[in-house]
DNA sequence: CTTGTGTTTTGAACACGTTCGAAACGCGAG
DNA sequence: CTCGCGTTTCGAACGTGTTCAAAACACAAG
């Protein structure tokens, strides 16, 4: 049973975690810095978290809350396709914005699926579906027809697109990250465009191909 | 100078880390381990290599020198575009299917781009074009025909191609990786086909987008 | 108030990657 | 042979993530 002080020392300690990690970035902040800006011992930081990268993991959680009125907001501006898309692009970069190695070490964690902070892994999944449901509400009522075969599997593609971005984003050294925008302006509009032409007659064999794809990924 | 003794020393330290790589993975194995199973201090193994990761990248050296000959077989083996460029991954997993935690640890660099060994910096520029260079002799001359716009590029989207392929295999946790050899079999028809495809009168504009998408990875 | 129990907090200790100053070695010059 | 100097080797020590046993605390029961 938690009492209220022990959860008010819990926030406390994220909360010093965060602010250290964006000042100085994750790497170079130590646990006994954390635990003391925190006003508490070493050990207090690992009776609430289990590991440094669990704070990381507790800061993707509350960005998945606080970005839910925002994702709204997108979803309910327009009923373009792309823009909801971009915008929802543009909340996720936001949030990430200063803390860019926050996001490192979550994709650094992304290699292994042991890892707890995978984005692919288990522990991961509640936030991870909460994402790529986002990604169904800008396709639902949308400006772009989509094939009825692959309407299920689109918004975990876009939500696999996003990733992509994410993870080039954070390579990304150009100044202001301008590569990275170029990137999305690009294949934004290819993937708007492979949209519209995949409702075409001929197109369904190439639709086929794309869901046996996602087959092979999914069956165990 | 190095003398022959030392470059002795340093090919038994290589060693050994290899062989405990091999036996017990990256994570779990100690430099003093390394030191140890190479009979000397642990000084030692940092006099010629600067970090543990740095093992690594010898080992991706070696690799990537090693392979040399494989390839080449593959690429006289056939004319066909999918056996060789099959051929071409069939080595490479071959080469790294008993030191996963090797790629695991080279992906996990891959993140921040001042890693010494991530595959996108600058410390393995020289294997990386060596691979892209493979990819190119798999196109030339091959049963597929290129469009002479994408040509340049296809190479490296080939390569691109692979490396994602590798990602997924590290998170493969399937017995045997077969969730990977199934989206191998799925994804190389699909991206042969869609070269086939893009020699189509219709399809310059979407070359032309595909370029684009590369032209905003490149420019600085 | 005292005792017992579960919760919270502490800080020393541990493991491992890495650094560093000193020692050992090898060898050409005198 | 001896000295000097660059190369190689050594192992103690440092920093940091993490663990753990013990102390402090909170509070309900008697």
């Amino acid at each position: 049973m938690a009492t209220a002080k022990a959860e008010e020392t819990r926030d406390r300690i994220l909360d010093a975690a965060l602010r250290l990690f964006r000042e100085r970035g994750f790497e170079q902040t130590t646990m006994r810095e954390v635990a003391i800006e925190a006003g508490v011992a070493t050990g207090a930081a690992y009776y609430y978290y289990r590991s440094k990268e669990d704070l990381v993991m507790a800061f993707y959680l509350r960005t998945d809350d606080d970005a839910k009125e925002a994702f709204a907001n997108v979803i309910a501006s327009s009923k373009e396709l792309k823009k909801r898309v971009r915008g929802l692009l543009d909340v996720k970069f936001e949030q990430f914005t200063e803390h860019r190695s926050l996001l490192a070490a979550l994709l650094k964690a992304g290699v292994d699926p042991r890892a707890r902070l995978s984005p692919f892994g288990k522990e991961t999944k509640e936030v991870r579906d909460d994402n790529i449901e986002w990604f169904a509400r800008a396709l639902d009522e949308s400006d772009v027809n989509v094939p009825k075969d692959i309407a299920a599997d689109l918004p975990r593609l876009l939500w696999m697109y996003h990733m992509g971005l994410m993870y080039f984003w954070i390579i990304d050294e150009s100044p202001g990250q301008r590569r990275t925008r170029r990137l999305i302006d690009a294949t934004l509009d290819l993937v708007i465009q492979l949209l519209k032409v995949s409702t075409l007659p001929l197109m369904g064999p190439l639709r086929k191909r794309v869901l046996k794809v996602l087959r092979a990924i999914d069956e165990e």
